[in-house]
DNA sequence: AGTTTATTTAACTTCTAGGTTATATAACCT
DNA sequence: AGGTTATATAACCTAGAAGTTAAATAAACT
């Protein structure tokens, strides 16, 4: 894992930190008081907000001994963005396969010939980590 | 890791799952052109395409020797939908934090007395896990 | 029936994530 | 200076993720 995006999903993905950041939506606090609900210790806690902070998804201040935590929203439009990209469009591509494999089951009824994934190996086309 | 939200989110922070994604964009295919494009055995990817099954982001069929695998969309809606419900208010909090430091700060220049942490400690609240 | 093609399962390895306790650092308060 | 409070770091453990190779399964093609 070493993208950015990969980071914040991986980031999102944990239980405690989605509360983490639900809790830090209603405004900056302590890591005292971040750790607090839940039942594990502070050095777990603070784990957890090493690794939003290197998603990106938490800025970390000073203020005396506190260590004040901090939204940063940024990643977030990022990882929406990549989801938005396609997810519109799966939504789409989802009813017309849905609509074409239904078409190509009835075709299969008459004349099981031709294969739909042999046709589609030789379309092969290199797609690597368009990220 | 077990509730939906977890898997749909480390599901996507995978480089290699995100790409098998995009490419199902295109059409559904068979688990031998899904490889293809990347370094990897057989083996490994069909691991991560049982991973993004289980997250229920992928559905897998059957024809002949082949399993040819489709696109779900409905966990993505979901996982953009925690997004979302966050991000415009973060969004929003960042700036409204970031103005009401800037007078906190102004503040403190004049009579560092009262810190703000403490008082946020006092008003702490049950937030466990909101999913 | 035997071979080839597509895919999964099994049995491993290696690395990391997430947790622990114990200790260190840093700033505040007497 | 000495004690308390807030947080981080160190050292460790365990489970699981991601990869490997080798073998098993399933359906197709001669």
């Amino acid at each position: 894992m070493d993208d950015a995006i990969s980071n914040t999903f991986s980031a999102l993905a944990d239980p405690t930190r989605r509360a983490i950041l639900a809790r830090l939506a209603l405004g900056e606090t302590s890591v005292t008081d971040l750790a607090a609900p839940f039942e594990m210790s502070m050095p777990a806690v603070s784990k957890h907000l090493r690794v939003l902070e290197n998603a990106g998804l938490v800025e970390r201040g000073r203020q005396a001994q506190y260590r004040p935590v901090k939204l940063r929203a940024a990643p977030l439009r990022e990882a929406a963005g990549w989801i938005e990209q396609y997810r519109q469009f799966w939504e789409e591509s989802f009813d017309r396969l849905d609509s074409f494999l239904k078409h190509l089951q009835a075709e299969q009824a008459k004349g099981p010939k031709e294969r739909k994934t042999t046709k589609a190996r030789k379309e092969k086309r290199d797609v690597r980590k368009p990220n």
